[in-house]
DNA sequence: CCAAAAGTGTTTCACGTACACCCATGC
DNA sequence: GCATGGGTGTACGTGAAACACTTTTGG
């Protein structure tokens, strides 16, 4: 079975570019090329779009197919259409990028299978097509966005300690922060809200947890509050 | 003659909402569809990608072909990819936003054309397709943007009094600002060269003119400033 | 000389920044 | 009791915001 058109056509893809948080860097999400072009090669996931699903849903459905991750935050990033980014043909990629609770059980067990790996953006193999470049993007994205909207949160566990906050600024923003003023500044922003837990499991003073209170950022920025960082 | 393919294809189309500054508002340019659907609508400008153009290439080509501008600042978008956005079959677009400067002759000749009209954005005809949701999200865009980077003088003629600069400004942003303040913090961010000219035709007392001096903006980026407004 | 917009400084207040020590806990 | 990170306050300087009058020019 085929499908003609009367004018030729590129093929179009997404890909996303999932970003996970370890204790000391930001980390992102490969998997192993099994067929050619670029066999064997490291890429980001990602595949062709289909007829019936819209391109935030081919989005999903790759990232569950080829690295078993779900419930994520997703937001396209930027459409890359140059001539030859595929060998074989004309393919035009959507790009997304994703952010992922590396604290989730559910995403380690996903993506402890073969071919799938967690990769530290400054010691990244060579990546397949223009990934690299995708790649570079939406990073950049990410260190723009992460100051004036509350996307940080979706890459911490649901409750966080202040320091680890604190750590995930730096490691995106690439600078240090001095940790009165951070405090300062964070809760004076009034988006945290204090639990009545303490880490577990360190073998020194136990940090407060904290969480993001998505309502009372609404309602803010509702009244034409901005955050930022 | 046909294009076969293995899988459906989704046809991939480029749209550009260009924006022009006149003295009290911003206008966007519009064009009337001369076929079906939403035959003698008002739509954005635009077509499909061909498989040898890059989609920014498509996006010049559409705007030189349908409304006769050219040389304007083109920025992509974001890519719209819903089921049901155009009736006739599926069809994913890349949406651009484009600066034109209205004061520019050829801008307004080419633009005299039938068919072809600067609307305000708060005059709008209906729009075919979700054009006036494309719409919606560009002006988003150039309001966020505008105060982060030097792109409201590609709006402007290459020598602009301080005043328009103002206007442009508030015009975009939704806001009144301070004449002293503003003049005290555009000149303190050093990008904009004093010329020896001044307003012609008006009837008081004439206006210094200025212009963006790129060089300076290109090596204070380098240098880690951040513009800000 | 009148209308119209250009051009110009100072004060006040809020916020960003720099900076060092004591506290709680687990081992 | 010691190592480790948690938690806290103040002083200073910079930049944002508020605010009104004189100057220039053309008609």
């Amino acid at each position: 079975m085929s499908y003609s058109y009367q004018y030729p056509r590129a093929a179009l893809a997404v890909d996303c570019v999932v970003f996970g948080l370890s204790e000391s860097d930001l980390k992102v999400l490969l998997i192993q090329r099994k067929i050619a072009p670029f066999q064997l090669a490291w890429a980001l996931p990602g595949g062709f779009v289909r007829l019936e699903e819209t391109l935030d849903a081919a989005a999903r459905r790759e990232l569950a197919e080829e690295a078993g991750v779900t419930d994520v935050y997703l937001e396209q990033l930027y459409t890359f259409g140059d001539l030859n980014r595929d060998p074989r043909e004309r393919v035009v990629t959507v790009a997304y990028y994703a952010l992922a609770k590396l604290s989730d059980h559910r995403i380690q067990a996903a993506t402890d299978a073969m071919g799938v790996g967690w990769y530290s953006l400054d010691d990244l193999p060579k990546l397949a097509f223009d990934h690299q470049h995708i790649l570079d993007m939406a990073r950049d994205r990410l260190r723009g966005k992460v100051r004036y909207a509350p996307i940080g949160f979706e890459l911490l566990p649901p409750r966080f300690s202040l320091t680890q906050l604190q750590r995930l600024y730096e490691i995106i923003l690439g600078t240090e922060l001095d940790k009165r003023n951070f405090r300062k500044k964070i809760l004076s922003l009034d988006l945290l809200v204090e639990t009545d837990e303490v880490e577990q499991g360190v073998r020194h003073r136990a940090a407060r947890l904290y969480r993001f209170d998505r309502r009372k950022y609404d309602r803010l920025t509702k009244q034409g509050f901005e955050m930022s960082i």
